[in-house]
DNA sequence: AGAACTTGCAACACTAATGTTGCAAGTTCG
DNA sequence: CGAACTTGCAACATTAGTGTTGCAAGTTCT
């Protein structure tokens, strides 16, 4: 039995990961999208959708996990609590914007379920700590606010992730020099 | 008959200004809520609404124009050519702050109408000449990239534009600070 | 007071999207 | 092959939102 189901299971599984690619590739251009324009852009009947997910409010919940839980393995990954503050952070940022080049409108739904709410601000607190630890070591300014750094560090992922197709460490090493060094010289100030 | 007509318009005109800021008010906090929840906020029926917009998307395209006003007088006033590079992206910064704080929303309806979009597109062209100039003066490193800058920049813009309470002066102030400065000390790198 | 105009209300028509169901056809696997 | 399961298709019910109209009541100004 666990043979058979487990092979139909994985048909319906693929054709659930066919929606959601095609719900975020869809809904990233139009949110307001309906769902037929999504089965079609699945290459499913409209009401194949309605049968994996039970309603449209689901299927944006199902997306929400997705990409949270892909967010939080990209976070772990990285082991941001153990490595060096600026290793950690060029880690982190790489591995996100990949995430978050794929899946920057599921990214955006965070906070649309209790389980990716709770994971998302799981993962402000690590940033903001950090933040703290590279304050400490002296890379980050000792009048650095940290919710602001970790708001302006989200600001330059969301901008970064807007480059597509960009190769991710490129990215993540403008991003961080931007972050750290900002763009002037430092004259006139 | 001007008098007449002038006295009776500005009631219109006010009650175009009042739907337009229920508007901004209720599409800020949820893009998909319905003009009876417009109307009701703004405290008119909605009936009202459509005798003043003849359909949902010439509400929003007014909108767009309103704020994309808003927004090309707070750009003008900063005078950013005439300016020097510094002074003006203060300026610059404080007047769209004070635009964008009030009208978030409509702010990034820019490329719904043409009119909004000429205007958007030449204020980007403007940002990076005015970037330009500051790259000359040694005030930006030689070697930053304009369309990036300007990228940066909004996407502060964008930021700061959240702490909706906080005094433009200041925002402007911690803004320009992290553009030119970063966050980092310049250790290590 | 009277003209010009605006508003709220109730009622209506229309549409697009959502969600459901039954069934025939197809597949995968043992 | 037959069981288990999935899909597409067609048809349907329901709803929420949009946009329209007529009319009575109210205002502002002259």
């Amino acid at each position: 039995m666990s043979g058979t189901t487990r092979a139909l299971r994985s048909d319906a599984e693929r054709t659930v990961r066919t929606i959601l690619a095609a719900a975020e590739r869809v809904l990233s251009k139009n949110p307001a999208a309906s769902m037929e324009q999504i089965a079609e852009a699945a290459g499913v009947a409209r009401t194949t959708v309605h049968r994996r997910f039970a309603s449209r409010d689901a299927l944006v919940a199902a997306m929400a996990d997705w990409a949270t839980r892909r967010f939080a393995e990209a976070v772990d990954a990285a082991h941001p609590e153990t490595t060096p503050p600026l290793v950690a952070l060029y880690q982190v940022t790489a591995n996100v914007l990949r995430v978050k080049i794929d899946w920057g409108f599921a990214m955006n739904l965070a906070y649309t379920t209790d389980a990716a709410a709770q994971v998302h601000a799981d993962a402000e607190e690590r940033c903001e700590r950090l933040f703290a630890r590279a304050r400490e070591t002296g890379m980050l300014r000792a009048d650095v606010d940290l919710r602001w750094a970790r708001r302006v560090y989200y600001a330059l992922i969301h901008e970064s992730a807007q480059d597509r197709d960009g190769d991710p460490e490129a990215l993540a090493a403008r991003l961080v020099d931007t972050l750290l060094r900002g763009l002037g010289t430092g004259q006139g100030l």
